[in-house]
DNA sequence: ATTGAAAGTTTTCATGC
DNA sequence: GCATGAAAACTTTCAAT
């Protein structure tokens, strides 16, 4: 699907606060309410939109502990069975097969490093898994979940 | 700052939904919508709630590549130079400095194998990045940005 | 801390441009 | 595809429990 300005200016502005009224979002780019709503539905309808959600500080509820965890599997292992094996670890954040010498990258969050730990060991004990390569988070940097830019025909933004 | 059950069932409905309204996220956890509001405006003014965000699918607007840079910095290069290196650069998802051989990863998303490849190159022209190393993502297997149970009292032992 | 109700907004939808 | 206007629903605030 094809985003044009506008499109693109109502969803920087949701990412911003997904909370936003139509009206606030109508007035910042130049629409009434209702047809800030129209674009939202068909954008969303499209599957541009997947959902609204919530930005949390895990630190502040003490999930303070990251790190990544790549996975080296056993031959002819099948990402949907990588997948199966994820789901319902409530510490997994996002898991993903990569090229490289590891099968699987997985992001972990966790309480603390014993949290981390024996989550390393549950991930681990999974019967596709050889062995896994962990890197532990220092501190966050840059954490940017919507694209911050009105993306324009190709010319990437510069540094 | 401490969550009881309460709120732990309203962040996880907003994780699902961040527009529900207070009203039917009442009903859910059987408050009222002022009750409901309350909370919320604790929980944000706490900082556990860091924001409202949409939820975008990336392929759908055609940036579906997707990779993990790591960087290997000059000795001496601290968090906060990385930061300012990497920020403004839109293709960057998240940065954080790790443990390991590399100093940091960087989370990359462009539209193609090509605009990845020149973002590479963008960032390994910082002055303070050594070399870089490129995992590329195949397939995205979970994606959670919020934690999806009700965290317990699983008690890390001890302490 | 929660409820319940009043006042002010927002959403929703039908209509017309 | 957008604006308008009216009805319904929601948010916000506050007194009371």
């Amino acid at each position: 699907m094809r985003l044009d300005d506008v499109d693109e200016r109502i969803v920087a502005l949701l990412g911003a606060d997904a909370r936003a009224t139509f009206a606030e979002i109508g007035a910042a780019v130049g629409l009434s309410a209702s047809a800030v709503k129209r674009r939202i539905d068909r954008l969303t309808a499209s599957g541009v939109i997947r959902g609204f959600t919530v930005r949390l500080d895990p630190a502040a509820i003490g999930w303070g502990t990251e790190a990544y965890i790549e996975l080296y599997c056993r031959a002819r292992t099948s990402p949907t069975e990588i997948r199966a094996g994820l789901t319902g670890c409530a510490e997994v954040i996002s898991a993903c097969t990569v090229t490289g010498d590891a099968d699987a990258v997985v992001h972990i969050r966790a309480r603390d490093v014993g949290h981390l730990e024996e989550t390393i060991e549950r991930i681990g004990a999974q019967p596709f898994v050889v062995r896994t390569k962990s890197t532990l988070v220092l501190s966050r940097l840059v954490d940017q979940q919507v694209l911050p830019e009105p993306a324009p025909d190709m010319a990437p933004a510069g540094l």
